[in-house]
DNA sequence: GCGGAATTAAACCGACCGGTTCAGTTGATG
DNA sequence: CATCAACTGAACCGGTCGGTTTAATTCCGC
């Protein structure tokens, strides 16, 4: 039973140098991962089938099972990807050195271009309808995605506060509700599919520009208010 | 096939005033959406049966299917009368007669307070989970829910910018940012199951004299400024 | 206490699920 | 070109699902 899960990780030594171990060929990894992305992101998590999958993906059901323990560890290996390279491109710019407000529109505008991606709203869907069944797969999501981004935020905000461009109490939540207010009227209705297509650049910057506009004059330094 | 769904809708009067017809009586029927609301939302949509529903509502499968001619249908009714109930007790507040800040007060505390219970959060998940797969479902929802109240609170604001005390150009949108605001660090980490208690009193007074501050702040009278 | 309708419990249906197995095919390596 | 492991395809397993059927039982007005 336990035999094709526990591939006892084959020292890469051992391997002659041609033919990748079973279950580590990147290549045919990564294509298992796309095709399974495309089936859950359009079937949901529970609809989807491990058969749809390795039909997607062009590989035998077999194979999936020795890439993957099972249908959950697949589905957070999707996860874990995509957030990871979607995050790291976020924090990436939030440079404390450059001028707030356009650092602010820049990272706002990018946050909301990613969520409102067709896959990454799907994602969203999935995780949080599996979060009340499988808890650990919302709290990793949200806290290795989500969170992570509110924390470098309220980080970004303090540096501004310390400057006196801004007055802020608590910054890590500031930064949760500068997110919350970008995604006003655009995001929520796209989860409930209510809107079925991404919004229009223009919308985007001009929900970022309301938002920092808002927050701005909400938490304007006592002197000037 | 259709003979239990079609049920042909016995007329009241040929009913001889005694026992409800088939699939009719209003206290059977509540007695269903009560155990099935707990199925649900403890277990989610796909990972329920209607063998787990009729078990805990107390009644045969059989019975289930003369109230409810499927599983989709019966989750949809049930959303449906908890967010009638909810929704016309939060739009009741919005009296425009009263004081604005105060008015806000207790909707804003009260919008949060009901998407805080455990049911309505279940509920949510539920909704974008399958918001997928079953669009009807989600986009209903959404438009007789959370769409409903932004509107209502566009209209309140509406009055509000005519009297002068703010200066809005776009109140539905303003009206979806003060919703977002108020959710800040609270509903979201709920839905991805971060958080798995409701908050307290304070948090969501909190949260909500933080949104109303800002967004006078942000919306207050060009003179103002 | 009879008659007829509402309800019940349980068996049943076909479909499909996640996951496993295995005989056979492919393809790189030496 | 022989070898050997990775991979394939399809059958297969036990289980569960949504939904239906049926025969027995309960309930209620008369």
């Amino acid at each position: 039973m336990e035999a094709a899960h526990l591939t006892p990780e084959p020292a890469r030594e051992d391997r002659r140098g041609g033919r990748p171990a079973a279950g580590t060929d990147p290549q045919k990894r990564r294509q298992i991962l796309e095709g399974a992305g495309r089936i859950f992101s359009t079937t949901g998590f529970d609809a989807s089938s491990m058969s749809d999958v390795a039909r997607e993906a062009r590989v035998s059901k077999a194979t999936l099972y020795v890439y993957f323990q099972d249908k959950e560890h697949l589905f957070t290996a999707i996860c874990a990807e995509r957030r990871d390279r979607n995050i790291s491109e976020i924090l990436s710019l939030l440079d404390t050195e450059k001028p707030f407000e356009s650092v602010l529109t820049e990272f706002g505008t990018e946050v909301l271009t990613i969520l409102s991606e067709p896959f990454v709203v799907a994602a969203h869907r999935i995780v949080i309808g599996v979060a009340e069944r499988m808890p650990e797969v919302g709290t990793e999501f949200f806290e290795r995605g989500p969170k992570r981004v509110s924390a470098a935020l309220g980080k970004f905000l303090d540096h501004h506060v310390a400057a006196g461009r801004l007055e802020i109490a608590d910054t890590y939540f500031a930064a949760t509700q500068f997110l919350e207010l970008i995604q006003a009227s655009i995001i929520r209705p796209r989860l409930y599919g209510a809107i079925t297509s991404p919004p229009t650049r223009d919308e985007i910057e001009k929900n970022v520009a309301s938002a920092i506009a808002i927050m701005t004059a909400g938490y304007a330094p006592r002197e000037q208010r």
